[in-house]
DNA sequence: CATGGGATTGACT
DNA sequence: GTCAATCCCATGC
C-alpha cells in the first residue's frame, strides 16, 4: 500500500491552518470514506477546548505529538474524531464534522440505518459511526493508523463561521466549511452561501 | 464516593 | 420548535 496520508508536518503547524487544509481531504476506514467538507478548530488557549483545562487522564492526547486521533465520547453516546495538532506539548486538535461520503456506502447505510446519503456523513457523531471508528481509535496515529487522512488535489472555496454546540468562546469564527456543500452538519446561514469570499 | 455537565442526534409536539 | 437518551470524566465532599 503506497503511504499516502498526511504526515506529522502537517499537524505541527498552526490549528487554524490545520483545521482549513483539511477541507477537501479525503478520510478513510476499514473501506469507507469520503471527502472533510466541515472542520472546527480547538486550542488550549480558549475555554472551549478540552485542554484548557490543561493535563488530565482525557486531555493528554491533545498535547501529545501531531497526528494523533483524539476520540471522545459526547452526551453518554456519539464518539468525536479530532485530529491532533499543533506542536508536542501545545494542546490543540481539529474536530472532523462532516464528510461528502465516497467510499463504502452501502456499509455506511448499514451501519447509519439510513439510506439518504446525505445523512450519513453530516455530523461529528454521524460520520464517526458510519465509519465504525469508536472510543478503542483514541490515541490511533493518523500518519500510519488505520484511519487515514490523504492531502486534497485541489483546494476547495471555503466559509469560515462560529463553531457549533458549544457554550464557551462561542464568538471565535473557527467553523471551516466548503462553500455550497450540501453535505455539512448545519446549513449555512442565509445570504453567506453564494459563490463570493473565497478564502 | 456522588454528582453535574457536555464539541449530538433523532424523535416528537 | 422542544427534549430526552446516556456515559465518561473532572470536581467536590
Amino acid at each position: 500500500m503506497r503511504s499516502e496520508a498526511l504526515d506529522a508536518a502537517f499537524y505541527a503547524r498552526p490549528v487554524l491552518e490545520v483545521a482549513r487544509d483539511l477541507i477537501g481531504c479525503t478520510l478513510n476506514h476499514a473501506g469507507c470514506g469520503g471527502v472533510i467538507v466541515e472542520t472546527e478548530a480547538y486550542h488550549e488557549s480558549e475555554a472551549a477546548c478540552h485542554a484548557h483545562i490543561g493535563l488530565t487522564a482525557r486531555t493528554h492526547v491533545l498535547f501529545a505529538p501531531p497526528g494523533r486521533a483524539y476520540v471522545y465520547r459526547s452526551y453518554g453516546i456519539h464518539a468525536l474524531l479530532n485530529a491532533v495538532a499543533e506542536p508536542q506539548g501545545v494542546g490543540a486538535a481539529v474536530l472532523i464534522r462532516a464528510l461528502e461520503p465516497t467510499l463504502g456506502i452501502d456499509a455506511m447505510c448499514s451501519r447509519r440505518g439510513r439510506d439518504q446519503v446525505q445523512e450519513l456523513c453530516s455530523g461529528p457523531g454521524k460520520l464517526t459511526q458510519a465509519l465504525g471508528i469508536d472510543l478503542g481509535q483514541n490515541e490511533s496515529d493518523l500518519t500510519t493508523g488505520t484511519i487515514t487522512i490523504r492531502p486534497r488535489r485541489r483546494t476547495p472555496r471555503m466559509v469560515a463561521g462560529p463553531r457549533i454546540g458549544i457554550t464557551k468562546a462561542a464568538e471565535l469564527p473557527w467553523r471551516f466549511c466548503q462553500a455550497g456543500s450540501r453535505f455539512v452538519s448545519r446549513p449555512w446561514p442565509p445570504g453567506l452561501h453564494a459563490t463570493q469570499d473565497a478564502v
